[in-house]
DNA sequence: ATGGTCGATTTTCGA
């Protein structure tokens, strides 16, 4: 099973890069942030022609996720139950046994900031509720773009004491950890300076200058199963292209 | 050197 997280920074804008990534890569579930539309104007019809079921909870101009599935969605969940919330940032479903939740966190705009205390407050509810759902599916994935950069080696050497690797993110990063998650991507023996995301300013991307964000953050059982883990950046590298690189894991069932 | 670039919507904002 290949489960992928992408940033996509517009489903509308992406939508060719996304079929033509799904053609190549062949995922089983792909959780998709940043949509940046209505549920009426997600494209269901094209995804399901190439032979994805989607649930998807969208909104105008911001914000936006989705999860796309070759096999029937259950239990979908919008929203973290009982954290009001206008920005549309959640959405979970099971897949045969595997739990999969996909989450667009937010940036936190700069440390101090309203917007940074609002990232903690929805880190704090969203790290309550994963402890709950981890007690009803062990198998369980959390995905998506997390805004966070939980090490140093995970941000170009330029990004400092700046949003994304301050210490109470970091720290609620761990806070995720300590429930019993394992961030897929350090399993295995990768490259330095292996980033999902790069500003589209000042040539980011050709001078690698990144910061790891975009997670996949998996429970023990699942990490039994898990033989690989990558950043594909084959997609930033397109004409237009989206900010951030999907991101994978392999898993023997 | 306080810029730079995208995307959606405007007379900027959020990333």
């Amino acid at each position: 099973m290949k489960i992928a997280t992408w940033n996509v920074n517009s489903l509308k804008v992406r939508l060719p890069h996304l079929l033509d990534w799904l053609a190549a890569e062949q995922p089983d579930a792909v959780c998709l942030q940043e949509l940046k539309l209505e549920d009426k104007a997600f494209p269901q019809a094209e995804l399901e022609a190439v032979g994805y079921q989607a649930v998807f909870s969208g909104q105008k101009t911001y914000n936006g996720v989705a999860i796309l599935s070759r096999q029937a969605p259950a239990e979908v969940v919008r929203g973290i139950p009982g954290f009001d919330d206008e920005q549309k940032r959640i959405i979970a479903e099971t897949i045969g046994d595997v739990r999969l939740i996909c989450g667009y966190f937010p940036n936190g705009q700069a440390v101090g900031s309203d917007k940074f205390a609002y990232k903690l407050d929805w880190l704090a509810a969203l790290t309550a509720w994963v402890k709950d759902e981890l007690r009803q599916h062990p198998r369980l994935v959390l995905a998506g773009d997390f805004n966070i950069a939980p090490e140093d080696r995970d941000a170009h050497p330029g990004w400092k004491d700046e949003i994304h690797v301050s210490v109470p993110e970091r720290d609620a990063f761990r806070a995720l950890e300590l429930l019993g998650l394992t961030d897929a991507f350090r399993l295995f023996d990768q490259a330095a300076n292996s980033f999902s995301w790069w500003d589209y300013r000042m040539n980011a991307f050709a001078r690698n200058f990144g910061l790891r964000i975009d997670h996949l953050l998996i429970s023990d059982p699942l990490v039994a199963d898990c033989r690989r883990c990558w950043v594909d950046t084959a997609p930033r590298q397109l004409e237009r292209p989206s900010d951030h690189a999907p991101v994978l894991i392999e898993l023997t069932r």
